[in-house]
RNA sequence: GCCCGCCUGGCGGAAUGGUAGACGCAGCGGACUUAAAAUCCGCAGCUCGCAAGGGUGUGGGGGUUCGAGUCCCCCGGUGGGCACCA
């Protein structure tokens, strides 16, 4: 058993053994149950980013469209008819040929008959798992000699299997209209099948539109389509649907992308699904005194195969219904189970029970969640819906589990392999640029050629990643926090450098040493800070405002940069009255606790020695809406829109003073020439701009 | 292949549709020092110009607007996800 990063070109990563497909009987929760709320809900998640709400709305996929049954003109085993789902029923008269997935039952049907069509399916079952190694995979078919009947016209269409037909999405089996479908085009070129055009885009010459190389996949109107012709797409959907209907041939119906969740692995790392399988009693539940489950630790890895099952003894209980000799389930949870409700078990995690209710209606929803952009659809809808779940089961009160979300994007490396394949760590590799800037790397120590792979995001089975733990060793936790803050937004994906470190590192003396030198001349703690220190104190408290702002958004590297422009405001005021440069101090103290703890602390306590509080129990600073405000603003003067000139006016001053102002300027004076003014735009705060 | 992001100086990045490049790194010049480190002062997108100032510039191309890094369309590059990596 291998997972789908494990299988690589279709075959095994390691053994390099030909991979191939098997049916397994196994586990499944039904989340397709909650589709249509976890979809509608979206729409209040209102602290959510947008673009995993899109993806997530993508991922579930309704569409809309319909069932259709073709009638096969001799059964197939036990079929008598094939059941495909469409979105365009009104592009049925288009149609060419129908095609069935390789799990489908009909290609079974033409297996067990014919040993090329059984070749063929066994050809598919060696492909990648995975979507994108389907999708990818060049467009195959094999004709299986059966043919279904056109519901609408009598007519007989050939019936293939397709190795892009997914058995999980829709009947597994579709109707091909390669006029209006890009795939379907493709897959009728190759196999010479027809194509017939039944949608007219608007503007085309019925008589003269043919489809080349390009489906036509917009808005039309029907035409060689009966009892269509001369509706546009949309009505003739509807219509195709009534006629269906009437026929009981079909019917018009809402489709899912989103499959039931498959929860069985057969791997240790699990936990063990809780179920006993009895020859008498069927499939019985662990009963609640007995759970949980847990794992055997004399397992043994080496065997192949699944090591519970292997395992001599730890699958053969009693029945807990009869008692007679039984089996438990081998198979284990996936883990993304245990991500799914860890937010309810953390409410009180020390409990005997697996929630609490007292403490998840007191605790949840999570207030702010934040976790990788990676999450953005499998663990976090997984965990949609187990909060749902668990509410229906009487375990919780809420739908959602997560009010606010933020994702962080992924910190990236280069990754690096040695001659054999193996993963190398960064620090396992030494770099040569040639003359020619290309570079080239080996392993530390040796002569050994190293592979450098693309910039992907870090993890632990490729190596790639770094451990900020010589940052912290080197210049301590405060410097690597301010760093690691400062570098870029956190929702941003970044590849890593420690370039920069040194400049924080910098900061943090600097924050330690203006202090301590300006400590002599400073009023002691408590003192009202003077009039005269204005300048200063509006530096300060704009300095709260945008701080605060700055962390409210995440914005952590604009809070680290204001904190910067501070530090350069404080210095540049050391004429500044006492009273007003303590306050600055101790603010910057303050807002820099959440980046620097440690030193806000210790400049905390060199500031107020007397002052038993830490900052980090103080409540966080608030700054004086009078300062905030400016006496005098600049604003920029544009000529059509570029920019000639700036002037400072009064915050009081008056539009025409404006305009005056910024007509008297040379530059914009030489500008505007000698032509007229057509039109003056004052954006208040802002700008001005003239129109010649 | 499909879905979703991102792309701004040498580098990380800032910028409610309104002065692009704040702040930091790296760099350059200067001060201090016997010297170095540390520190301090200054310069700095590119380009023309002695200067004043001009031109140009946010991946490429088009559009909307008095005004576009920001909004719209097309293209390119790159990252995340694609259900068994978690």
């Amino acid at each position: 058993m291998l997972a789908n990063e494990q299988v690589i070109d279709g075959r095994g990563w390691r053994s390099g053994a030909l991979v191939e497909k098997k049916q397994l009987s196994q586990w499944f929760l039904s989340i397709t149950k909650f589709a249509p709320d976890l979809l509608e809900a979206l729409g209040g998640l209102d602290r959510w980013p947008e673009r995993v709400k899109l993806m997530q709305s993508n991922w579930i996929g309704r569409s809309e469209g319909a069932r259709v049954r073709f009638k096969l003109t001799e059964p197939a085993a036990e079929l008598s008819d094939i059941e495909v789902f469409t979105t365009r029923p009104d592009t049925l008269f288009g149609m060419s040929f129908l095609a069935v997935a390789a799990e489908h039952p009909l290609a079974a049907a033409t297996g067990a008959r014919d040993p090329k069509a059984a070749e063929f399916i066994a050809e598919c079952r060696r492909m990648g798992t995975s979507e994108a190694a389907i999708e990818q995979a060049e467009k195959r078919g094999f004709d299986t000699g059966f043919r279904v009947k056109h519901p609408f016209t009598g007519r007989e269409y050939p019936v293939w299997i397709a190795n892009f037909v997914l058995m999980e999405y829709g009947t597994g089996a579709i109707f091909g209209c390669p006029a209006h479908d890009q795939r379907d085009l493709d897959f009728a070129r190759k196999y010479g099948l027809s194509v017939t055009p039944v949608v007219l885009p608007a503007g085309a010459d019925a008589a003269t539109f043919a489809v080349g190389d390009v489906a036509h996949t917009e808005d039309g109107i029907s035409y060689n389509s009966g009892f269509l012709d001369g509706l546009g797409v949309a009505a003739a959907k509807r219509h195709a649907i009534d006629e269906l209907e009437k026929l009981a041939s079909g019917q018009g119906i809402v489709n899912w992308r989103l499959r039931d969740w498959g929860v069985s692995r057969q791997r240790y790392w699990g936990c063990p699904i809780p179920f006993i399988h009895c020859d008498d009693c069927g499939v019985v539940p662990v009963p609640d005194d007995q759970l949980p489950v847990r794992l055997p630790e004399d397992v043994d890895f080496a065997k192949p195969g699944n090591p519970l099952d292997n395992h001599p003894s730890w699958k053969h209980v009693a029945c807990p219904k009869c008692s007679k000799p039984a089996r438990r389930e081998t198979d284990t949870c996936d883990t993304f189970v245990d991500s799914s409700w860890y937010y309810a078990r953390f409410c009180s995690p020390r409990a005997a029970e697996p929630v609490t209710r007292g403490a998840v209606d007191s605790w949840l929803p999570v207030d702010q969640y934040i976790g990788g952009i990676e999450h953005a659809i499998l663990h976090l809808l997984y965990s949609r819906f187990f909060s749902r779940a668990m509410k229906e089961a009487g375990h919780l009160s809420v739908d959602e589990p997560f009010a606010g979300l933020f994702t962080q994007g992924m910190v990236q490396h280069e990754s690096y392999k040695g001659a054999d394949g193996r993963w190398l760590y960064p620090e396992e590799v030494d770099f040569a640029i040639a003359a020619d800037g290309t570079r080239s790397a080996t392993v530390k120590g040796s002569t050994e050629a190293v592979t450098i792979g693309r910039v992907e995001a870090m993890s632990k089975s490729k190596r790639n990643t770094v451990d900020p733990g010589a940052i912290i060793a080197k210049y301590g936790a405060d410097t690597a926090r301010w760093f690691i803050l400062s570098d870029n937004p956190p929702e941003r994906d970044m590849e890593w450098t420690e370039s920069g470190v040194a400049g924080a590192y910098r900061f943090t003396q600097r924050v330690f040493r203006i202090v301590e030198a300006a400590l002599p001349a400073l009023p002691p703690a408590g003192s009202a800070p003077e009039e005269a220190g204005k300048a200063l104190r509006r530096a300060t408290h704009r300095a709260i405002a945008t701080v605060t702002e700055a962390l409210e958004t995440f914005a952590f590297n604009v809070a680290v940069a204001r904190l910067y422009e501070f530090a350069n405001a404080i210095e540049a005021a050391k004429d500044a009255p006492g009273g007003a440069r303590r306050e600055a101090f101790e603010m910057l103290a303050r807002l820099a606790a959440p980046m620097m703890p440690h030193l806000a602390e210790e400049v905390w306590s060199l500031l107020r020695p007397q002052d038993t509080s830490l900052v980090a129990e103080l409540p966080w600073p608030e700054a004086d809406p009078a300062l905030l405000v400016a006496e005098s603003i600049t604003l920029a003067v544009q000529v059509l829109g570029k920019l000639r000139s700036t002037i400072d006016v009064p915050v009081a001053a008056t539009e025409a003073e404006i305009f005056a102002a910024a007509e008297a300027e040379e530059n914009v004076k030489r500008a505007i020439g000698d032509k007229p003014i057509k039109k003056r735009i004052h954006v208040p705060g802002r700008v001005v701009n003239f129109v010649i």
